[in-house]
Order: structure tokens, then C-alpha cells, then sequence
DNA sequence: TAAAATTATGTTTTCAAAATCTTGTGAATA
DNA sequence: TATTCACAAGATTTTGAAAACATAATTTTA
């Protein structure tokens, strides 16, 4: 479905979403622990993102990642967009590199609803929304040892 | 969602299914061509495919594939399995390794129901009813050229 | 014996992951 | 107050492994 960098995007957005603010910032190795990532491969991951603008950041001491108010109205979907560009929303199930309406693939009219909901699920739902999921304790972003 | 060898799986079957009946098999080369898939590697997918008896094969002159009545009825949910096995069916949006109604990843209550729905699609949709599909002529399985 | 699937092996490409180097920033200190 | 040091993100390169694709040899059978 997404890409194994568009997973550790969304659960590094949704870690730092509930564990930061303005004045509270989280390192890169706190994140990577987090969310069960490799260090350097995520460290890539928050460059990307917050190139795009859809995390702060702040170098040197105290330094690190935050998401202020703005930020915490991104949705998941922008985040796919940010790192997997838009292939969720064109790609054809059977990997034909045209399927449309006058040019269907077999499943192609089964597929278009679950693309909807898809769709929809990436888009209604916010950053903030998860961070307060996660708040209260119920949902992980990690596999407990 | 789905490898490229089996959506290259889906392809032949569905091709297979409209070309060809117990006396009338066809080859590898016709197979590729007709599914826009690199020859060789197609190959080795029919062979998993045959091993699995989704769908019969004869060698020698004037061998190639064939499906039978039973073959028709099996659904696109037994060629995934064959192929990916049960990624589909297990796997969490994110890449949790455990992702479950005790143990829930932030989205998985929003995904559960597109889970279902992509399930029931690969379920109730047999290779069959494509190959009507197919014959209708409005529905294809590769980009002409 | 020729046609076709089957088997085995090899190459290329892609992608996740790791390592390393560069740049910017705040704080201590002489 | 200028200098230097340490810290943390930013950027680039390298490595490893898996997936995709290709070639060649081997059966099987009409």
C-alpha cells in the first residue's frame, strides 16, 4: 500500500505530534526508538519532511523537531503525497500504466470504490487527530519487547 | 497492493481464461505478448501457477496452458495467496508486526473496513466472471500501442 | 526430433538501511 | 565580544538484500 518510508513518515509525524511542542523539541534517536525505525534511514525520512515543510526544525542544542499548530493540521494524506508522490491515487491495481473510465483494467470498477475509501481515510483524518488517539493510550506506534 | 508477479499472475489467468479451453492451449510467448509482461519472467510465474494447480499445463507440440470449469471458478483472493500468500489478509498499514483489536495501530480502525472490502473483492470476483469481462471487449489487459 | 514446459542459474535494478560528511546554532570562556 | 566547542539537523555516499528480469540447459511428449 504505501511505501516503507510513507510508514515511518506517518508514525514519526504521529510521535512527534504527541510528543512535542514549540518549546519542546524531540531528537532524531528518541523518534527512531519511538517508532521502531532504523536511526539513519528515518533521519532521511525527517529531512524530507520537514523540507516539505510539513514538520519544524531546529539545529544545535535543544534543538530538534516540533510540530506547531499548522502543522498538526496536515493530514496523512499530505504526508503520502510528500513522500510516496501521488501514485495512490492513479495507480492501477493490475499495474496497467493507463486504466481509466474508457480504458478499464478487469477490476477496475471493483477497484474505484476502495480507492475512494482510501482516499478518504487519508484525507479526513489529521495529525492531530491521531496524536490525541495516542494520548490516551490505547493505539501504538511500536511493538512492545 | 499487490506484487508485480502477481498482478502479472492476474493477468495470464484472466488472459488464459478468455484465450484458450482444454483443446486449445496456449504458449508462454502468446501469454506475454498478450498481458504485456517480459517473457521469461512470466514463465516462471505460470510455473508457480501450475504447481498449484490454479491452472493446467501440457508439454510437448501443441502444448501450452489451459483452465478447465474448475479452474474458472477459483477467485482472484486464490491467485494472491498462491503468490503473495497472506500479506493481504495479516499485514498493518503502518508495518507493525503485531496489529490487532488488543494491540491497534493508529489507523487501524479506519483501515479494517477497506481491509474487508479489498478481501471481499479478490473473494467473490472468480477468474470466470472476468473472462466474460474480457470477451465484452471494453475491458483491457494491457495499453495498446 | 522438434516443440513446448520445466528447472536451474545468472544479471540487473530497485529499495531499505547504514555510514559518513557538512552545515548551522547555542553556550561557554578567555 | 570574539573564539571555540559541542550538539543536532542536513546532505551525500556506500552497502546489502530482495525483487524483477534474462539466459541457458533439461525434460517431456506428440
Amino acid at each position: 500500500m504505501f511505501s516503507k518510508s510513507c510508514e515511518y513518515a506517518i508514525k514519526a509525524m504521529i510521535f512527534v505530534a504527541q510528543k512535542s511542542d514549540e518549546s519542546n523539541r524531540i531528537g532524531i534517536k528518541e523518534i527512531a526508538k519511538g517508532t521502531d525505525a532504523p536511526e539513519h534511514f528515518m533521519a532521511k525520512i525527517m529531512q524530507d519532511l520537514s523540507r516539505r515543510r510539513l514538520i519544524h526544525s531546529v539545529k544545535g542544542p535543544n534543538g530538534g523537531f516540533y510540530m506547531d499548530k499548522s502543522d498538526l493540521k496536515n493530514s496523512i494524506a499530505n504526508i503520502v503525497k510528500a513522500i510516496d508522490g501521488d501514485v495512490i491515487y492513479t495507480d492501477c491495481v493490475l499495474g496497467l500504466k493507463v486504466c481509466s473510465e474508457k480504458n478499464p483494467c478487469p477490476v477496475h470498477n471493483e477497484y474505484k470504490e476502495i480507492k475512494k475509501n482510501i482516499i478518504k481515510m487519508i484525507e479526513k483524518n489529521s495529525i492531530g487527530d491521531f496524536k490525541d488517539k495516542l494520548d490516551s493510550a490505547r493505539y501504538f506506534l511500536k511493538n512492545n519487547k
